[in-house]
DNA sequence: TAGGCCCTGGACAACGTTGTCAAGAGAATG
DNA sequence: CATTCTCTTGACAACGTTGTCCAGGGCCTA
């Protein structure tokens, strides 16, 4: 019988290490790694012969166990709602590109809404040890994450604040921009305005309807309940809650759309709507200055940026006490939001 | 002066290890290992014994080590172009979906469209040891990654072929999505046609534009040099191209354009435009139903969803010959691609 | 020429985990 | 009661890197 090799195939492939790297330089381990890492104390000759012997062997330094060694990872964490929604595209690029000017890498999760999932990822991000995170909160309680934050993962939580936990956050003005949105509507003589948004639990959604509510109660307008619908955003529910707004002697005559997703489909029922129907909506789309959609613009990518370099400051040492800051929002008039109603 | 406490700070910011728990628990450090892995040969004792020491110390295994100790990191790394750009983000959470569902994390970044940043990127995945990578290449000459495959990188390019090395491919049919787009506009009565496409580096660009050629030569129309433009895709250059393409005797009364940034400000060079010129581009846009916009579709999250399936068959041990998924795409009608030349 | 210093290079431990193996305690069997 | 077998448990090495520390050689100075 053969004698048992039982490491003869390593986990890597049989990926060279310093160690073979050092043997066939005829050199230590510790001066391989001194190369490696452009440390000091290296002759030329030494280093051309390591060199050369990383070349031939094609090593590559296992970060893992650098990792594992220095403590750090140089990689942050990112848990947000949905990549694909074109909102967090752009806030996603601004955070990798942050993350790329101080040398990290950027994982990637999405929590599809779901408060387990993010929990369940955030943790994972956490047993790797990924030295911040930004995230996206999907559920209303993150005390889970006490522990991590006090063994040094820095957090700061985005769009959304944090529950039930004391941490920095980065938020864009969603009450101000819906009661401006909304104001503007009432200045154009709506007096029935409709409001479509997301799932109550979600903060944004009810900040938006807080500034809606503000927004009529300046004008003394009493809000009637079938002109509010929260709800998930698919287009069938959207879609639902705007042709009920839309129908009987009650119908309203100027929508709110409280996300992108919502103004969307929203759109796509007013086009089929035989009257002429304002619409204002949160988020600006690609194309809707063609459209002519009037929107509340928040700038994702300054969202991205503007948590990333405080997560970074953090890093970097930072410790005064979690701030929050708020990004104001901006209204956009392109026609849809400046019809009178009829 | 005080004796050196050299590790009196560990890096986590102290975190408790298996080896605490153990000794919290009065058990060995092994049977920790057990207990947090679900082995099995535990006692019910013992195992809630541990567990209250892991809840007392809110230990949570430090995975890194874990990656050293077992060779495998259970993350993939996505290269793509540009994460903000709609197009990508469906695909990356098509990925992000199926890597989900095999207990891997995803790690992303952009190359900017920039080979060098493409290789830097990759390169760093490799160290970090992930077990597969999904590239949207950049460049055009990916020998760099010999070494990383033939070490057991598992490797599959998307959107675009590998340059000078045989890996698996997951790639749409740009030729014929081209092809078929531009017939169908000679087939409303075009004869004057005009290309605006990425820059000629870019496969797909090249691809598209043969596609154009070859419509055009079914259909017995010689091109002219004036109505081929390749280039960056930025705002300020395709309006130039567009605005030149649309002015003189010669002018052209449709436009293909060749991805999605093209066609969004095409539409705008249009919508400012007198005459009514048909347009049909390459790549699907939001909202582009409600204005008319006639595409050839590709299915970006199944072109991601396809790829990240093919990698992890690769991973788990599929050893064919590397393979080139070709991807249909679709033209879908929607009223600009109709207009008869005027 | 002797002594001291600087510079290069290498041996060794440690990071926190998991795989291997063996020991000990009971239980089952003769 | 002796023996074997099973089951639980822990000691130990290893993963590939980096930090610490020491040795040896060359060079300078007195």
């Amino acid at each position: 019988m053969a004698e048992t090799a039982r490491h003869s195939e390593s986990r890597y492939g049989n990926r060279p290490t310093m160690k073979d790297v050092a043997a066939r330089a005829g050199v230590g381990l510790k001066t391989v790694s001194r190369v490696v890492n452009s440390e000091p104390g290296v002759t030329p000759d030494t280093e051309r012969r390591v060199q050369e012997a990383i070349e031939a062997l094609g090593f590559r330094r296992n970060d893992s166990a650098r990792v594992l060694r220095k403590g750090r990872t140089a990689s942050i964490g990112l848990v947000l709602e949905d990549l694909a929604d074109p909102f967090y595209g752009p806030l996603s690029r601004a955070v990798e590109e942050v993350a790329r000017a101080h040398g990290a890498l950027l994982i990637n999760g999405s929590s599809a809404e779901d408060p387990e999932r993010e929990q369940e990822l955030v943790l994972a991000l956490c047993a790797r040890r990924v030295d911040g995170l930004i995230v996206i909160p999907a559920g209303d309680d993150h005390r889970y994450l006490e522990p991590e934050m006090k063994a040094g993962i820095a957090t700061v939580f985005v769009d959304r604040p944090a529950g039930r936990v004391d941490a920095d956050m980065v938020l864009s003005d969603s009450f101000g921009g819906a009661r401006a949105g909304v104001a503007h509507l009432v200045a154009h003589g709506h007096r029935r305005i409709g409001f479509i948004g997301d799932q109550p639990r979600i903060h944004t959604a009810t900040e938006r309807l807080r500034g809606y509510h503000a927004a009529l109660a300046d004008a003394g307008i009493e809000v009637e309940d079938a002109w509010v619908s929260l709800g998930p955003t698919d287009p069938a529910r959207v879609r639902a809650a705007a042709e009920a707004m839309l129908t009987g002697p009650e119908a309203v005559t100027a929508l709110f759309a409280g996300n992108n997703r919502v103004t969307v489909t929203a759109v796509r029922v007013l086009a089929e709507c035989d009257r002429r129907i304002a619409l204002v909506g949160f988020d600006d789309i690609e194309l809707a200055d063609l459209l002519g959609i009037t929107v509340i613009s928040q700038d994702a990518a300054a969202v991205g940026r503007t948590a990333a370099e405080h997560l970074f400051r953090r890093l970097d040492g930072a410790a005064h006490a979690p701030a929050r800051v708020e990004l104001p929002t901006r209204l956009i008039p392109r026609g849809s939001g400046e019809l009178p109603p009829e």
